[in-house]
DNA sequence: CAACAATACTTTACACTGTATAGTATACTC
DNA sequence: GAGTATACTATACAGTGTAAAGTATTGTTG
């Protein structure tokens, strides 16, 4: 099974975390797990993938972190969405289907894309 | 109408640009018009875009420049799919349709994403 | 109880890709 | 003959996913 390219998800492993924070808050390992149960087999990611995307998210007012002892003992560093972060997350499903459309319309079908008619067999 | 972001678009030029060239060679400033034209209202891809990416696709042997002279008189660079670069947009291709498949799942629904219930009102 | 795996976060650095910008030159149109 | 559309070149930048190496703590297993 061939795995998602970074250029194929990129600029979209953000709109994920957002989604996923959408429903509640949580943490980074718990979000990757999460992510990778619900697209099995399609998404892979590591811990080093999503981490530094958290710190960005943070750094652009999008999601904000606080400290939180779990009930298993250990400190856990929870996310939530923020006002600014739902905007977002809104921005990106709208942007996601709009290219959805463009890829569709230029993937999809593939005649008559050229405004010169082919010479059959012409070496160009 | 909002345009589609960079990060939105981002590792989708090169798969629409081999697309549009599926359907036989063309040179760049009409493979801007076409694009924009298939996807109106959703793309605007400026020309400082697409010759970039053109070259860039050529280094890593996706498509093949021939200079020819137009029936206008102008000479154009025609581009077109090689073998290599048929087999990138099949890839790429599979590619979508997984990451529609992954961004579906993880967009489309937003229940039951956390492993523990949250408390109602629990200042998290 | 020692050893290992799983959990959990930090920091740094890199490569790839879309895109803006500025520049050059030719054909067409009014 | 002036302006617009056509057509390509070259450079440089910023955003984003991701690998890698490191640090701790908790749980499990022999």
């Amino acid at each position: 099974m061939t795995r998602l390219s970074k250029q194929t998800l990129d600029g979209n492993v953000e709109t994920l975390i957002l989604a996923v924070l959408e429903s509640g808050p949580s943490y980074g390992y718990a979000i990757v797990k999460e992510l990778n149960e619900r697209a099995e087999g399609i998404l892979q990611l590591g811990e080093g993938t999503i981490y530094p995307v958290l710190y960005r998210l943070e750094e652009k007012k999008l999601i904000a972190a606080r400290w939180r002892l779990a009930e298993n003992g250990r400190q856990r560093k929870y996310y939530r969405l923020i006002s600014k972060g739902h905007k977002a997350l809104a921005t990106n499903r709208r942007q996601w289907q709009m290219l959805s459309a463009a890829m569709g319309k230029v993937l999809g079908s593939a005649e008559n894309l050229l405004p010169q008619p082919q010479v059959k067999g012409a070496t160009i």
